[in-house]
DNA sequence: ACAATTAGATTACACATGTAATAGTTTAAA
DNA sequence: TTTAAACTATTACATGTGTAATCTAATTGT
């Protein structure tokens, strides 16, 4: 349920690559990245905490941030409800608008192959 | 560019749906389905013409809606723009997060296959 | 012809978001 | 030890969003 908007989204990625850093760590990472004012991702920093979605411990003056949410759930929750609202809930879709702007290469499909392949030792089994 | 946001999205899919309608069948489409004031959807709409995503002609006192942004454009650009914030702008492992969450039925993963099959089939093209 | 309906247009208003600046407080330097 | 530096906390402010209510003009029923 925690709504994370799309600035606060990049500062989610860097503590889920990197947990427990400071916020100067954070400015640090981004620098390269995002032109983003210092207090930008303090604010950032903050609302995130506010919102739950970091918790902090200090160390010293300073804070150390890490995720609360882990970045799987964050994905899969976002996934869904994504693919509901544009696409009805039906992921292929999707894969083929993908597949339609030739934004799939070899590693991809040879992924894909190997999901299915799972899925369907996946229903063997089920099926007895 | 134009940006959508979730409410209005849910009167672009009435329309997309079923182009040229008036306000009021559009409040009648989204009557089971959705809990709004007459109002809020009348809202939604002059807001969607105001963003350029919806155009009108007037029919007597009334207006008909239509889209200007093709669905399947307006789904492709959100889908590369979501997979890229949420997954390095690799789609497995967003599909690979749908098979763990038991979201992949039967059918999907028919299609998955014929997607590959087809993608399969141009590549054969391309390399002569 | 006049009143009641009914369309769209305009206005409202609280909360979220992007993007900081300023205030307050603790620590480290001189 | 007084001052400067560096943290976090608080405040700011325009624009977007969800969710309507009110205003105005046209239309339709009586």
């Amino acid at each position: 349920m925690t709504e994370i908007s799309n600035a606060e989204l990049v500062v989610m990625q860097v503590l889920w690559q990197t947990p427990n850093i400071s916020a100067n760590d954070v400015v640090a990472a981004l620098d390269n990245a995002i032109e983003w004012h210092e207090k930008t991702v303090k604010t950032l920093l903050n609302r995130l905490v506010a919102k739950g979605a970091l918790g902090f411990e200090k160390d010293g003056r300073a804070y150390l941030y890490y995720p609360l949410i882990a970045k799987q759930d964050y994905q899969q929750q976002q996934s869904r409800n994504f693919v509901e609202r544009l696409f009805a809930g039906r992921i292929t879709p999707l894969v083929a608008g993908f597949a339609r702007q030739n934004k799939l290469n070899a590693d991809d499909v040879a992924q894909l192959k190997q999901l299915i392949a799972h899925w369907e030792q996946e229903q063997e089994q089920k099926h007895d």
